[in-house]
DNA sequence: GCCAACGTTGGC
DNA sequence: GCCAACGTTGGC
């Protein structure tokens, strides 16, 4: 039984790896997710101690710039309940919930951004489903040999 | 800010 | 079930 490996997506104006590093144990629930197939890793597929590349999306520099870990399997992302939230969905609810979250937790902050552009340039990466073109799931499977080339790009001295 | 790609919604 | 309209994502 081998961990999985996950690229997640965020928008570092909104919660970044130095979010992340600043949280109480810097823990977080992965909540906001609001796209089906997303949804359906992470109620299904993502477990305990699977391992996460952190992605800033849409900003100046698009790159992996971390690591996490899952602490907490997919349950009901309960802010969907809540009509004054931001991530509120009337169609959820806490006997039929729609969407999930898990809680991950910071491992690693990289020496140095592993950009799109050098992910793009790196013949080991090229099936990696973040380079195809109109691809814009923000949960994505990892090979563990993907996520290792990352981290070691991610290094200061290779 | 632009725009291509994709997902969702809703009329029929 | 089809498909046009619309909203969102995200690189550039």
């Amino acid at each position: 039984m081998s961990r999985s490996c996950w690229l997640m997506k965020s928008e570092p104006t909104t919660f970044s790896i130095d979010d992340l590093a600043a949280a109480p144990n810097q823990t977080t629930c992965w909540e906001g997710v609001r796209n089906y197939q997303a949804r359906n890793l992470l109620r299904d597929e993502i477990a305990t101690g699977d391992r996460v590349l952190f992605y800033h999306s849409a900003c100046a520099v698009p790159a992996c710039v971390g690591t996490a870990v899952v602490v907490r399997e997919g349950y009901p992302d309960h802010h969907a309940w809540d009509p004054r939230h931001h991530y509120h969905d009337p169609k959820s609810s806490p006997e039929k919930p729609t969407w999930y979250m898990v809680d991950i937790r910071l491992e690693s902050r990289f020496d140095k951004p592993v950009s799109l552009t050098e992910v793009r340039q790196d013949p080991l990466l090229a099936d990696m489903p973040l380079l195809r073109k109109g691809n814009r799931l923000s949960i994505q499977p990892v090979t563990k040999r993907q996520f290792d080339r990352i981290v070691r790009l991610g290094k200061a001295q290779q």
